[in-house]
DNA sequence: TATTGTTATACTCTATAACTATA
DNA sequence: TATAGTTATAGAGTATAACAATA
């Protein structure tokens, strides 16, 4: 027999706040999603660049991190790994060799639109804990917090 | 002239996935969280750890790890470097020896009282995005989400 | 056998600072 | 001077697996 645990957690106003809702929201969101996508070996960030990267073929590596609010030395950890496993190319641009522009290889567009069918379950599976206008709202209201 | 930087990012649809929204309202609540709490060394989850166990003296560690949805190798993480710090006080439960009862420590009291003070402004700085009602919203459909 | 905590290990994200190359 | 990328370094969160102690 043990009280403690019979006994029910005190928040004492912890779980009023929007950045406790916020984090235990996204650390289920995380959970699900690594779930969803598993032995693709690819983590929501990574699968991020890989969307932006194949919807911009060329984008340059600081605006792909400044979209998904990285800074270049984060990208840049990020990047590499990608590149190392044969899912984006780096190109130095002819019209500014300090950019290095960013292309999705063949690897990298199967494995995205093997991610994306994943993605779309557990997207999916999430909102149905809500209705649509709901989703809606949440949606609009996290842009608000977000911009 | 740069024809990139002119071109606005396609997004692709990945600005439309529930993921993405959330973890971009979490960079943001994270990094103005940050800002806030300048000089404290704690991140949102020591305090989080910090705020529970000031609200249920000598609450095991498992079950604070279970309330805040990390596992026990992360919580052990979390709680190591607390206690190193001396904000954490760890005792063995007398009445199940298996247990580790939590407490906090004057020192940890002092830290925890500083930063609900930043953080309540870092709160209000991010509620004010929103109106009342939103925040309410907002709160709700995150625990939803969350459950 | 099941539970709680622990340790070792590994990977990812994150950021700061200093550096190179280029504009 | 300013910008884009790079490297080195460091801290933090995350999880898995194997282990010890206890129930």
């Amino acid at each position: 027999m043990d009280d403690r645990a019979a006994t029910t957690l005190q928040f004492g106003g912890l779980d009023e706040l929007l950045g406790y809702r916020i984090r235990r929201a996204q650390g289920a969101m995380h959970r699900d999603y690594m779930a969803a996508v598993t032995g693709l070996k690819l983590t929501q960030k990574q699968t991020a660049v890989l969307w932006l990267v194949e919807a911009n073929p060329g984008v340059g590596q600081g605006e792909v991190g400044a979209a998904l609010g990285m800074d270049r030395a984060t990208m840049m950890t990020l990047v590499h790994r990608l590149e190392e496993r044969g899912l984006v190319a780096r190109r130095r641009s002819r019209s500014d060799a300090r950019r290095r522009e960013l292309h999705s290889t063949e690897a990298g567009a199967r494995l995205l639109a093997r991610a994306r069918r994943r993605i779309a379950v557990h997207e999916q599976r999430m909102r149905e804990k809500l209705s649509d206008s709901e989703f809606r709202t949440l949606c609009s209201l996290l842009r608000r917090l977000a911009g």
